[in-house]
DNA sequence: TAGATTGTTAATCGATTAACAATC
DNA sequence: TAGATTGTTAATCGATTAACAATC
């Protein structure tokens, strides 16, 4: 059980906790090797040893993997024992599809409020929420320490500002751009045109 | 300039473009030294020197590298020096919002058709299009070499396939699972799940 | 038992960084 | 010229993998 786990394997052990979830929902399956799990993520079963090594020992020799038994560890290792609140700044159309969207709350996250800061939208139903005014933010945010960031990039710094300020720890952020935050703050990036670009290198222009 | 260039390089070149973009629009800017680019993206300026270094030289000493220039570059390097046409599959509300987004069009793409397997969907408006049956895939996908995947997960291995069978050849999933692929196909992968999941192992769960 | 698969070690591979000569 | 900053080298750091003893 090591103490400083590199971030590099963290950010595997939601995909593990994934596969594992549909394998268990799909098929009649108990059990499973890092061998089958590695084929069906594309990497190595070497490296599923590895990550789950670092938190101990989940497995078994010959067998495998309880499965089950596995997705309990991980839940509990990521802290997802309970539902998160999130907020949710930003109701244009990206907003209200991330409201709307089942996945957040069957995998241990739930949207509990919307904020935006045109007048025009406050008031206005998303999903099963009503949108807040981004000016009440502070206030309604007490204890929720996740948001999401859908906001156009102009107003994407000032409102994780905002929301730094309001004591929001962890920031999933949808707009173009790079934030500047306190150290003990984390941000996460979503950018489909630099997913894209990236493809595209690869991707030669002639014929079309 | 070297041949084989680590894809973790690639990745970051989007954001140094993202970055020069907007250091050329928002300011009234000619160079910039990798010192001030790494500060803004929160990297170390010999990092940004080494990875610009695989593809040649672009700055000068004492001055540092002159913003549209470098901007030019890097759109060659990347191939967007013309607009990629990209299909997306599913009109759900992702798929709204995804039609619906501006950045695409800014930034080297542009959603030309769209398409979802739903009947009642069929013939609907999407931003400036009009959803075509996923059926059809295969003719109206003639060219278009680039997919965004917005589907519910059960249907987006098989969407991938009739993806790749059309002679799509680099796919942005949306669904929450990974994608089995020939050789020469990329996928790149968003499931904002995931994201907040890596970002809850470093909060704690007291205090509410 | 025989076969399968784990957890771990050591080796390999690859990426980042510090430092500096070159030079604008 | 003096100051700034590049491109590159070599050292460091970190991650992946192959291999295997242990053992179910």
């Amino acid at each position: 059980m090591d103490q400083n786990i590199p971030d590099i394997v963290i950010g595997r052990l939601p995909l593990y906790l994934r596969e594992l979830s549909r394998m268990e929902a799909e098929q009649n399956r108990l059990t499973a090797s890092s061998q089958e799990l590695a084929e069906r993520l594309g990497m190595s079963s070497a490296q599923i040893r590895k990550d789950l090594s670092h938190f101990g020992e989940f497995g078994k020799q010959g067998t495998g993997y309880h499965i089950h038994y596995l997705i309990e560890r991980l839940t509990d290792i990521l802290h997802l024992t309970r539902e998160w609140p999130v907020a949710l700044v930003g109701a244009g159309f990206l907003g209200h599809a991330l409201a709307s969207y089942r996945g957040f709350q069957r995998r241990g996250f739930a949207i509990t409020c919307v904020f935006d800061n045109d007048p025009a939208k406050v008031g206005e139903r998303v999903g099963d929420l009503v949108v807040q005014d981004a000016a009440d933010m502070a206030d309604a945010l007490r204890g929720v320490r996740i948001a999401i960031l859908a906001v156009p990039a102009g107003d994407a710094q000032a409102t994780a500002d905002a929301l730094v300020a309001a004591g929001v720890r962890a920031i999933l952020c949808y707009a173009p751009v790079a934030l500047s935050v306190p150290d003990g703050v984390q941000v996460s990036y979503s950018d489909p045109v630099v997913q894209l670009q990236q493809m595209t290198y690869h991707l030669t222009l002639d014929e079309g």
